[in-house]
DNA sequence: GGAACTCGCCAC
DNA sequence: AAACGTGGCGAGTTCC
């Protein structure tokens, strides 16, 4: 296997400041009017939500004690409220160790007036960091979001004024809104193009695990099913049955993707029984958490099987765990042992592309900035190579963004297909020859949007 | 009055 | 023993 020189890595960074400096001067469309009315609508929405919560008894307290220095925005002031005055036994705890007011803790407690806060949090954010960070860092109607190389640990890149890699997209009502005020040029429509599971890719170019390899090559096989199956501990599963399909999602949020980036069985039980509306504590009963299709409830599906506590899934978990990295991907946790020691003894890392990790790291970052930095070149190849194909083709289709794992080309209609090819020739034929280290067969997709219509996804 | 910090929260 | 990887940004707060 032939790996890239810190020259080669020089190269890329080189040639993808110059393509994300051509993409930054070309901007992002911007609906500048839209902005301005939905931050008119959502601040008459956010005074209405400060109203009702001037009726409470928390606000009226809270008031008394803080006089004019009151701020609903001061999470300090809350926690006092909350865990002082009012006496509550904190849920969690900050890193500094200080009782949290994050999202989490607040919705576990019966608090009145709560509830208005976590709205007000969440309309506040839409309207002062995005819409507002449109309004304000737009010019003639389009941003230019800088995109970095030089800052990130790992070698991916970082985006700014505005940050375009972290604009809403889980919570449909945020993305609904927030999306919308980005639009393409007139007569032309959105493309997104992204890689499919591009870090779980990379990750086998590293480990080279067989089982992993199987399941990245066999498309009829599921990573995530096959896990919601053991950890909920069913014979079989099919995900187009919804109950199944909660399970699934849970395995895959909830134990797969945590357990990659190095966290342990302990906080994965939390976060699955969460997912399965099961409790943290005490007996479990049969008419507990997710229903399933006949009607019974997880709660009694886990009894059965002989989990009947959360202290028993607990253990179960742990050998959940035991398995997947004993067993499942032996190979994997073997290349992870290898990998640190390695670091440990010659006191830094080389990435696949080149790059050089230096510096004191904990185990999990050994492990992961190598395949976290290699996605993203792959990446910021295809960016490159598409944005010297566009300039060589005199394109009227303009690359005007990148998040990290997906490419955002702003499109003419005639252009859709040879963006499609150009794409699909890249990344099939250009990386995996530049790059033989990659060993599996790395997939991109293409999402096109309406032809002026925004960024919004209709499903 | 601004720099630096904490917290919470958005993305991959 | 340790125990989720990488960022940016707004609001509040603290420090100088």
């Amino acid at each position: 296997m032939i790996k890239a020189t810190t020259a080669d890595a020089y190269r890329l960074v080189h040639n993808g400041i110059l393509a994300l400096a051509r993409a930054e001067r070309e901007g992002i469309r911007i609906d500048v009017e839209y902005c301005e009315r939905k931050r008119k609508q959502l601040t008459r929405r956010i005074d209405w939500l400060e109203k009702k919560l001037e009726e409470t008894k928390l606000y009226k307290r809270w008031r008394h004690i803080y006089g004019k220095r009151m701020s609903i925005g001061s999470n300090q002031q809350l926690a006092h409220m909350l865990y002082k005055v009012m006496k509550i036994e904190p849920a969690k705890f900050t890193d500094k160790g200080e009782p949290s007011t994050d999202e989490d803790a607040l919705s576990r407690l019966n608090v009145e007036g709560i509830e208005y806060i976590l709205r007000l949090r969440k309309y506040t954010k839409i309207r002062n960091t995005y819409l507002e960070g449109f309004i304000r860092e737009s010019t003639d109607g389009y941003i230019h979001p800088f995109y970095n190389l030089h800052n990130v640990r790992t070698y991916r890149s970082s985006s700014e004024a505005p940050n375009f890699q972290n604009i809403p997209k889980r919570d449909k009502e945020a993305m609904k809104i927030c999306r919308r005020a980005i639009i393409p040029r007139t007569g032309h429509a959105l493309i997104e193009a992204d890689f499919s599971a591009l870090e779980v890719n990379i990750s086998e170019c590293y480990h080279q695990d067989p089982v992993m390899m199987d399941y990245l090559l066999d498309k009829n096989s599921d990573m995530h099913l096959d896990m919601a199956k053991q950890i909920f501990m069913f014979d079989s599963m099919d995900k187009k049955i919804p109950a199944h399909a909660v399970m699934r999602q849970a395995a895959k949020n909830g134990f797969v993707f945590p357990q990659f980036y190095g966290d342990y069985y302990g906080n994965n039980a939390s976060g699955l029984c969460d997912w399965v509306k099961l409790p943290l504590s005490g007996k479990w009963a049969d008419d507990m958490g997710l229903e399933l299709p006949d009607g019974t409830h997880i709660g009694a599906h886990m009894r059965q099987q002989g989990i009947k506590s959360f202290d028993d899934f607990l253990a179960h978990m742990k050998r959940v765990e035991d398995d997947f990295w004993g067993n499942r991907f032996k190979v994997y946790n073997e290349w992870k042992q290898k990998w640190v020691a390695q670091y440990r003894k010659q006191g830094y890392l080389q990435m696949h592309t080149g790059f050089i990790c230096s510096g004191m790291m904990r185990k999990n970052e050994i492990v992961n900035y190598p395949i976290q930095g290699s996605a993203f070149h792959c990446l910021l190849f295809t960016f490159i190579e598409l944005d010297r194909i566009a300039r060589e083709e005199q394109w009227k289709s303009k690359i005007i963004g990148q998040i990290h794992d997906s490419i955002l080309i702003d499109a003419h209609p005639d252009e859709f297909e040879r963006i499609k090819a150009a794409l699909h020739h890249i990344v099939k034929e250009l990386l995996p020859n530049a790059w033989k280290w990659i060993i599996v067969p790395l997939e991109i997709e293409t999402e096109v949007y309406g032809v002026d219509k925004p960024w919004v996804q209709v499903s």
